[in-house]
DNA sequence: TTTT
DNA sequence: TTTT
């Protein structure tokens, strides 16, 4: 009914970027993302959690990011059953993306703008508030 | 950059729905969320948060809710400036909503599913991600 | 970096609670989260995730919760790597839950309180903001 | 019952730190978020949202952060009602500051980790999840 | 101005 | 009152 999810983290590849026979662009990659340091033991740690997204997100993905690159990913967790090529039934665990942020930026590119939105977000203007 | 915020909590009033000069429905309701109790003092407090809504997703609201029932409420944070009536400038703070998941249900209409979604979802079938 | 999940969904089966070597409380159960509902298709479909909790908001969990009860989880998602009992490599991907709320109610307790916190909240008083 | 924010956006100013009568660091920052950009219109807009944090946190805050620095910042939405200097009554909307990440970094500190968490975590080993 |  |  609700399923919403937010993680800052660094891909560990560079994304990879496919399409399906009917054209869809779908990107894909895996984030690092650092979990909050056990004190007692100082170790650090990760979760590395794989992320799609679709369409023209996939490919400003594709064009714009690579390994070490800090993003923040909001989207939704799927949880999908498949058989691998020896035939063993496993879950994929992926968050869909909606929406990505790009944290840390190339110098050359100087403004740090945040990628093309997935979704239409609702428009409207502020001062139509009728209340 | 990004402004995301979910919030459960009850209605303190039955909705209230407007449309602007250009025709566009505007529903606004707000919210009891109560807060984590403080044990010590034991008492019980909670935040009362104004939740906007629009088209379609504002007469859902108007048509379905009343004061008292239970919501589950995704959105961003919006912060506006406007002048009441008596000329003072205060500062409006509201939670643009863009998805409300009803959490109680009356009887008759048993089934409990969520509202209309206010964002077109991203589409695409599971069986085609080429991965 | 950061790493927050929310989800609202049933309870597939009734709760698991185990306790490790040490004597802590785990909790575990799957929740079925209700995917957006395809238009086109009309078809429904939802992800099966897995949720694990520690200390006294498992016992909470064991003794309150049963299958097909609706709760809101919040928490972080982990994947970690294990071998299963054929000696196959697998990922679990699992919510560790720091934060379960009951959103349906047997009639018997009436309340509808949510369970207790797993974190302690920062206390402070509202009077006390300095500025 | 649930009430959990997100934000990214850059410190409008540099950051306030004070303390209560009874010493606990109070700290309070201005994020400018910036909203998703209207397309037709092409202006750009922000939400200029107050933060409130305490006790370590505040400091390190006070000691780390400065105007225009990009965070990420979670926490809960707070609205609470105060009389200003004229003796009007006014209402604030603050987010109470769980946990807040440095998003981009001097050249000097390299490392760019996050700020120490305000809440404690559950502590476990995941060697001691009993599944 | 406040909800169960 | 506003940030890059």
């Amino acid at each position: 009914m609700l399923n919403h999810i937010i993680l800052i983290g660094r891909l560990v590849k560079d994304p990879d970027l496919r399409y399906t026979p009917t054209g869809v662009a779908v990107g894909k990659f895996t984030l690092a993302v650092d979990r909050p340091v056990n004190k007692e033991k100082g170790e650090k740690k990760a979760d590395f959690i794989d992320v799609i997204c679709f369409y023209k997100l996939a490919e400003t993905v594709a064009n714009n990011l690579e390994k070490g690159r800090l993003v923040a990913v909001e989207g939704r967790l799927q949880i999908r059953s498949y058989d691998d090529s020896q035939g063993i039934r496993r879950k994929a665990s992926e968050v869909i993306a909606g929406n990505i942020r790009f944290l840390d930026f190339r110098k050359e590119n100087g403004k740090g703008a945040g990628v093309e939105e997935a979704f239409e977000e609702v428009p409207f203007n502020e001062e139509d508030i009728p209340f």
